[in-house]
DNA sequence: GACCTGCTGCGGTGTG
């Protein structure tokens, strides 16, 4: 065995001392190749030894050759991963003489510095990693320039994202310091199109090429199971009880469903499980993992973050909360099932509605098939360019614009980056001051200063601090949940702002927390754990799971399965004479002043058209409207005949209304937060000044989310009368899983015109307004208070609810309807109409108060009497007190009209009585 | 109502 692969003795005699029980067929099939010094992708599913595939033949080679410091390079996206493999590649290495170095951010100082006295062989660390060494370590920079290989890990969860457009970049520049084309290995979980995948890796490096695949020889043997779906979380979890087999892993689609289903496990006293997502601390994510690897543990709950490579020792089962998103997916958390190679894959896929049958049968045929998603590469991330133009001039100092341009392109990612895009682009970033560019060479800006800082104090919205610099990993607000000083978890802040207050009980990590203090300068809320009380999950606000076109497209053919689910949707159909639901056949259901349009259908497709109708009817008509997307179909609330409109127009209409409803999606807004700084700009872009960052934004917006050329197929395909309308008047099985869907509703860069909008008839609290139009009260109260100066139609004004002591808002001209109307009766008809008030009344123009005494009683008959005592229109400051008791707490207005002042003087006199009675 | 991933070098000073 040992002789077959020809590798060095010392590394056949550390084979035998780990009683290496043979090669894989990844390692058999790759070993040669690498030795052949050929750029080698492999891809297999997890457990099939591609670490040592790739590590073992460069270990031979650097025995073999001069090795120098740093000769190979290990890359892999995760800090969990460089902890496991340093400790792993180090029992190779120190044994064969060579020393391993890791470095992330979380490895102590100590450690990260001792590198420099005693340079290590190998340096395992993350694409960011790589980025700060090449950008800003100056001394242990110089090193990279002995690079001889250079290993990629989990490739599939780098070559689609923004991360893998740097790391690309990245090993071009490596190439180029060292001056020398070597060698790429990169490990890949399964994927359906490994060609591409290579390309990307393997930049312009000359060397041969070749992929390594291996498909699984595991047994598929994944049962679907339906729990009622009135049943809910309580039926979910005793399902989840009932097939638990320890240890056992039950992934979820959302952090909130861990939380929840783990509440229902513990009511159904099921012991021994943990809560296992990205917004729990990295301690107790480890607890949760050494108990799981220990035996002590039974089950975890967990979304994808146990998805990854990370090793959780020996799985018997897994169980799947709902179906996952896609083949690949489902793949990779089945695939954690069965320790050996050639163990049996137990699964179970928990489904709640109909259509989650439908979904899981197809993914369960997909993987049977050997299906599964190709990737796909982002397209030119010019913000990604634009921060390695950055890193290159970080790493020269001053640099030829050119140079930097070669470079860039070499990265697959920008093969095809027009000269003109990047001056366009470095012209830009010198207008937002990144860059200085004189007699061709360029240096860095102030502007550079301005946003990157050192220290971080944080007292603008777009400083930030310098180490953000070397991530394209943007994140969100949020609060650190901390007990005893030490991180617990992680709340999004806009759910703070808006759910969250002193004496809360919190549910995080299957856990119960009391919120003590919550300090929003530094982001913080301050925790106790606590053994009772009533405690809410928090909601986190994620990025859309985009379903698989693969399993939309499978789903038709899964309708004609003989399951007893699948047949009961199939003869609701068959029963009223109607087509089985295909991508042919449109079902048009009227309900609930929403019009859903049911069908099989691409999902960013779907997200294109639902947020083209909801433009069509929020440019025209009221913001006050949602729309809904989904693989079933999607839906408007309002006009049914716009999608009939929209199909009749011309190719070029649609595709503008395509471009401009994407713009004016929140899903824009956020893209454009997500790169802005990237290029420079801080602050709000303007049309005319920021075309090259608008047009980024829209490009990313699009790829990530929309498909309009598609779209525009679909709408024509539509209009020739290829697709099959059917008007139902009653719900189908299929049109119920859209309205399940949440309502994608329109971004308003206008608040006060949202706010104006919801106000409109009717009075309610900050808290409650916030909550209606998704802003923090913060935001809603100042906004409240500039609308209340002015004339306008949008003019606010506040009174007070006597029924329960709190401020509401209306418009100013609704006042009297609501002075009228019962619901608020008492907060204007004080009891006692005689006995008299003083009101302070101030004008703004000068310091001083007016005072006057007046009653009730005189208001209700002669409302005039008091506009004609009062020489101005308008009215800055009331106060009203009461001259029996000028102790008692006198209510304050700001801004009222002279024409509403007597409505509010009775309102503070209700208040006034309210509180002497009560 | 919706996943995940990442993040400051180098050298000087002071202390045991």
């Amino acid at each position: 065995m040992r002789n077959i692969l020809s590798l060095d003795r010392r590394i056949c005699e550390l084979l035998e001392e780990r009683k290496w029980s043979g090669f894989t067929e990844a390692q058999l099939r790759a070993i040669p190749e690498i030795l052949e010094g050929k750029n080698v992708l492999i891809v297999a599913p997890t457990g099939y030894g591609k670490t040592e595939a790739a590590l073992l033949p460069v270990l031979h080679m650097m025995l073999n050759s001069p090795t120098k410091p740093v000769s190979l390079v290990y890359i892999t996206p995760m800090k969990a991963l460089i902890n496991d493999l340093t400790l792993r590649i180090s029992w190779w290495a120190n044994k064969l003489g060579l020393s391993v170095s890791r470095k992330h951010g979380e490895v102590p100082q100590k450690e990260r510095t001792g590198r420099l006295r005693n340079a290590p062989h190998i340096m395992v660390t993350t694409p960011e990693g790589l980025e700060v060494d090449l950008d800003w370590a100056n001394k242990f920079r110089e090193y990279y320039r002995n690079v001889k290989w250079m290993i990629i890990d989990e490739v599939h969860e780098l070559i689609p994202t923004k991360r893998g457009a740097q790391l690309s970049v990245l090993a071009e520049r490596l190439k180029e310091l060292a001056g020398y084309d070597f060698q790429r290995i990169g490990l890949s979980a399964t994927v359906g199109n490994p060609k591409t995948l290579s390309d990307y890796l393997f930049g312009t490096s000359i060397r041969r090429r070749v992929v390594v695949r291996v498909k699984t020889s595991k047994l598929i043997d994944v049962n679907v199971n339906k729990v009622q779906e009135e049943l809910g979380w309580e039926g979910g979890a005793k399902a989840i009880a009932k097939g638990l087999k320890p240890p056992t892993l039950i992934f979820t689609n959302s952090r909130f469903s861990t939380e929840r289903l783990f509440e229902e496990m513990e009511r159904l006293k099921v012991q021994k499980v943990y809560v296992h997502h990205s917004s729990i601390s990295r301690d107790m994510k480890n607890i949760a993992e050494d108990n799981l690897r220990k035996g002590e543990a039974d089950a975890i709950i967990c979304t994808k973050t146990l998805e990854l490579g990370i090793d959780v020792g020996k799985i018997r089962k897994v169980i799947l909360y709902r179906p996952p998103p896609s083949v690949a997916s489902f793949l990779q958390r089945v695939g954690r099932s069965g320790h050996s190679i050639d163990g049996k894959i137990e699964g179970e896929v928990i489904c709640l509605t109909d259509f989650d049958v439908l979904e899981a049968i197809s993914l369960i045929e997909l993987s049977k098939e050997g299906k599964i998603e190709g990737l796909e590469p982002i397209q030119e991330p010019l913000d990604v360019a634009a921060r390695e133009v950055l890193g290159v001039v970080l790493q020269k100092g001053e640099v030829e614009v050119g140079q930097i341009y070669r470079i860039i392109r070499g990265s697959k990612y920008f093969r095809r980056l027009r000269p003109e895009t990047f001056d366009e682009l470095i012209s830009y970033m010198e207008k937002n001051e990144l860059l200085v560019v004189e007699g061709g060479k360029t240096s860095l800006g102030r502007g550079f200063f301005r946003i990157w800082q050192f220290d971080h104090k944080k007292r603008l919205p777009w400083v930030r601090s310098f180490s953000e610099f070397f991530s394209m990993i943007s994140g969100n607000d949020v609060f650190l949940l901390r007990y005893e000083g030490k991180p617990v978890g992680e709340i999004d802040a806009p759910y703070v702002y808006r759910y969250i207050r002193n004496g809360d009980v919190i549910r995080i990590s299957g856990r119960l927390w009391k919120v003590m203090r919550i300090n929003n300068n530094v982001m913080l809320i301050d925790v106790i754990p606590v053994t009772k009380g009533e405690a809410e999950i928090p909601i986190w606000r994620g990025d859309s799971i985009i379903r698989s076109s693969l399993l939309v497209k499978e789903i038709p053919k899964i309708l004609y399965n003989e399951n007893e689910v699948v047949s009961r949707i199939r003869s609701w159909y068959i029963e009223r004479g109607l087509p089985i639901p295909s991508n042919n056949v449109i079902f048009v259901e009227k309900g609930q002043g929403e019009t859903v349009f049911s069908t099989l259908i691409d999902e960013k497709v779907s997200m294109t058209l639902a947020h083209m109708l909801m433009f069509e009817v929020s440019s025209k008509d009221t913001i006050n409207t949602f729309a809904r997307a989904s693989i079933y179909g999607f839906s408007i609330k309002g006009e049914e005949d716009l999608l009939w409109k929209l199909a009749s127009k011309s190719r070029e209409e649609v595709k503008k209304i395509a471009l401009a409803a994407v713009r004016r999606s929140p899903l824009f807004y956020s893209v454009m937060k997500e790169i802005q700084t990237s290029f420079g700009k801080m602050g709000k872009t303007s049309q005319k000044e920021d075309k090259l960052l608008i047009r980024e934004a829209l490009k990313q917006t699009v790829q990530r989310y929309f498909a309009i050329k598609r779209t525009v197929r679909y709408l024509e395909r539509l209009n020739s009368g290829e697709l099959t309308v059917v008007n139902l008047e009653s719900q189908s099985p299929l049109g119920k899983a859209v309205l399940g869907s949440p309502p994608i509703r329109p971004w308003f860069s206008d608040p006060f015109r949202i706010i104006a909008e919801t106000l409109e008839g009717g009075a309610y609290t900050v808290t409650e307004l916030s909550e209606m139009v998704s802003l923090p009260p913060s935001t809603v109260e100042a906004r409240l208070k500039k609308m209340r100066r002015g004339t306008g139609e949008r003019r606010t004004i506040s009174f007070i609810d006597v029924d329960d002591a709190e401020i509401r808002w209306c418009l100013a001209k609704d006042l009297r309807k609501i002075y009228g109307s019962d619901s608020f009766y008492s907060s204007f008809h004080p009891n006692e109409v005689d006995q008299s008030a003083i009101a302070m009344i101030r004008t703004g123009q000068d310091d001083g108060f007016l005072e006057m005494l007046f009653t009730p009683k005189e208001i209700i008959e002669d409302p005039d009497l008091y506009r004609r005592k009062i020489p101005f229109e308008e009215v800055a400051e009331l106060r009203v007190k009461d001259p029996a008791e000028p102790i008692l707490q006198s209510p304050r207005y700001y801004f009222i009209s002279r024409d509403l002042l007597p409505i509010i003087l009775l309102n503070a006199t209700s208040y006034i009585q309210s509180l002497k009675y009560s």
